[in-house]
Parts: C-alpha cells; sequence; structure tokens
DNA sequence: ACGTGTGAACCGATTCACAGCA
DNA sequence: TGCTGTGAATCGGTTCACACGT
C-alpha cells in the first residue's frame, strides 16, 4: 500500500503522516489505561518506529498540542486527535467479497478502537448470502446499490478475487463511495476524488524474499 | 507498510521498486497466458498505476532487459524478474497465530504465483493444536525453535493479538528468522538485519477515513 | 522512427538544528 | 533548563528529457 494509490491535491503534509497519527492515538490510548498522564516526544516514539522529531512534525502539520520545556498531555492530545482523524464519529464501511479474507476481517476487533464499524457484507455465493458472521447478514451483490445508497455508506473493503474487482471498483465509484481498501491482488484504477489503498501480501512478501535472498546470497 | 520498517544497507534503488517489480511479474505472466509476447513500457503499465517511465527505471536498476526501439519480450522478462525476485525457488514460511486470519491466510491462494508456501503453523490455543487446516498440522508455539530450526525457515508472518507479538518477534530473530510480515497492530523493533513489513489494516482504514472526511467537510 | 535506458532536474518527505516558550 | 515547534538542509524517489541502439 502505498500513498501513490491515494488521489489527493496537495495537502502540505505527508500522506503517510496520517497512518503514523493513527498509530499514536492507539499508543496513546494504551498509555492513558496505565494512567499515565503526560508524555514528552521522546518517550512516545521509544516503542515505535519513528523519530521524536517526526513525531513532533507529525503533530505540527496539525498545530502545536504540546507544552515547551513539558511535553503533552496524554488525555488532551487524545481528543485532538481523535477530532483530526475522524475517530470520534463511528464510520460504516462495507464488506465485499465474504471469503476467508472477508470474514476474517468481519470479525476483526481492532477496526473498532478507530470506530470503524462494518455495516454491510456481500457475497456472489448463493451458499453464503443470507447467513450471518458476527451479527452482520450476508446480501446478495445484487443489491449492493440499493443498500449501500441506503445506508449511506461512503467506503468499502475489497476481499473479492481479482477478476472481478476492477468492475466492482467501478460501480462502487458510481454511488458514490470515495474510499476503497483493496485486498485483491490488482491495482485499482479510479476516478482522482476516490482514494483507494492497495494492501497486496503478496508483493509484500516477495519483497520480504528479495532482501532475505540478498542476505543469504551475500553469505555464500 | 512501509519502506522504513525493513532494515536494509543503501542498495542504490527504492525498496518500493521491489513491490513493483512483483506486480510487474504477475501481469508478465498473465500477459504469457494471452500469448503475448511482446511489449512496450507505455502497453504493460496502462493497467497498473505505475508510469512508463517508472517501468524502465524499477528495470533499469537490475539490468537493461527491453530492446530500443522495440520492447520487452515477456516471456524474457519474466525468467529475468523471477530470477531478481527469488521466485524461480520455493520459499518456506511459517505461520503464527491461527486465529481467523491466519486460517484465512494458510489457504491463501495468492502466494503460491510467488512460489511462496506456507510449512509450518503455530498456536498456542489447545483447541487448534494438532488440527490440519488446508494441509498443514497447527502445532504447539512451544516447538516453534525446534520446528522452525528443523525446517530451515527463515520466514514468519505474524497474526497473534499485539501483546505477544513483540516477544514472539524476539524469539524468531534469536533462532534466525530474517523476514517477519506482521498483521498485528503493533510497531515491531527488531534487529537491523531482519526485514520487517507491517500491514496495520486499522490504520489503513484510518487513513482513508481521513481523507474522506476532509472531501466532506469541504462540502459543508 | 521508435521505444529503451539513464543522467539530471525536480519534488516530497525526513531530519537537523536551533529559536521560542514554560 | 528542558522539550516543543519549525524553517532550513538533506536525502531519497520520481519524473523529465534526450541520447542511444535497433
Amino acid at each position: 500500500m502505498n500513498k501513490k494509490e491515494i488521489h489527493i491535491e496537495k495537502q502540505g503534509f505527508p500522506s503517510e503522516a496520517i497512518k503514523r497519527l493513527s498509530l499514536y492515538l492507539r499508543n496513546l490510548k494504551k498509555l492513558r489505561e496505565k494512567n499515565i498522564e503526560l508524555i514528552s516526544s521522546a518517550e512516545i516514539t521509544q516503542f515505535l518506529n519513528v523519530t521524536p522529531c517526526q513525531f513532533r512534525k507529525d503533530l505540527s502539520y496539525f498545530g502545536g498540542f504540546g507544552k515547551r520545556g513539558v511535553g503533552y498531555n496524554v488525555g488532551k492530545l487524545i481528543v485532538e486527535l481523535d477530532n483530526i482523524l475522524g475517530t470520534n464519529k463511528e464510520w460504516k464501511i462495507a464488506l465485499i467479497g465474504v471469503g476467508r479474507l472477508g470474514s476474517a476481517l468481519l470479525s476483526f476487533e481492532g477496526f473498532s478502537e478507530f470506530n470503524i464499524k462494518i455495516a454491510s457484507a456481500f457475497d456472489v455465493d448463493e451458499e453464503k448470502i443470507g447467513r450471518t458472521l458476527n451479527g452482520i447478514e450476508v446480501e446478495n451483490i445484487k443489491d449492493l446499490e440499493r443498500n449501500i445508497n441506503k445506508r449511506k455508506i461512503k467506503m468499502a473493503i475489497i476481499c473479492t478475487p481479482p477478476e472481478i474487482t476492477q468492475k466492482l471498483a467501478d460501480r462502487l465509484t458510481e454511488i458514490g463511495v470515495r474510499g476503497i481498501l483493496n485486498f485483491a491482488p490488482i491495482a485499482l484504477k479510479t476516478s482522482r476524488d476516490t482514494f483507494v489503498s492497495n494492501v497486496d501480501m503478496a508483493c509484500e512478501l516477495e519483497r520480504l524474499i528479495f532482501f532475505l535472498k540478498g542476505v543469504e546470497d551475500g553469505q555464500k
């Protein structure tokens, strides 16, 4: 997944910074649970793969949330980040393709920490349609447009076979879905105002192998 | 997931280029199936989110595989990329954490196109240990070191709860695992010579939401 | 003439270094 | 003094533009 897949006007901050803000938010919430109220950029980045400087820079794109000579108030910063990221209201997402990966994602706990809720699931398979998984009824993909419109859903996760993914993405953008997280091994083409994030697990592994191979070759 | 998570010495080419090579390889194989023998950089990148120029540049890091004024021979380029990426020999991977996501990955077809084979699976859950999923027997995580060493496995996919992930990564690097694909929502810290790729689905979605939110706010 | 291969120019992201404030 | 906030410097990756080979 990659910044270039997200089509955005110039923003003044790197798109990767947003992913890091999510990371910070998650960790701040852990700190709050431990009743830690104050934290410096050096302390919080200690366990993330981020430099203190980058942490401060990322925050500075959105404002000055710390106190010089002191650090950041954990509770206050959580509120700010919740605001910036939109985590303070629930976001409904449709999931398309209830195969193994799809059903794993349906029951993935990790989304809830960011107030993300899978609100609809679709599949082509008659076997799956009508069944309920993790509280969500699997619907017929023929009803995609109708149901997504009805529920005013603006985001989708695609985990279908690659052959049908592009057409699906076209249908989704057609009805106003503006964010797509794509797990199918294909690079989606979408209009400029739709944000796509491709997670290509095979390519990811492939890259690891490449670097591993380099090490092994070097040892020979 | 992100270039900075991979610890590498200066290579002279961007780490992202490797992911793109995988993408090219996958598409070249599709072209070969359609009996297309010759392709230009402009033609192949038409359906990928890559410019012709970037395609040529990516290849040029590893050599000149095309013919000027002509294009690239599909079959020949596949052989070259297979070589560069190490896809010409089978890679064994261990999978740790056979929850919903883990078992989805165990049966993910997409790895085979790159000659990637999940060779071992581990879990802590007594219920799961001993069961066979997609031809792989789930083993007790206590036997992690013994079995990974025995099978000379150098790579792992982690899909455990985040609390135990760091310790697991430490155990893995300890016994010589040098590549980790991490799905747990935590930024792993590892030694310099271990390559880690973090796939953090929640942060990924969070970023989509951020940009969507921007659009909606703009409309108000 | 055509499409590749590549040094140079450009652009965006990260890091540095220090001014500013508690 | 200590840590934040930020313009400036640096670094790395992408894109440009054209020389080169077929």
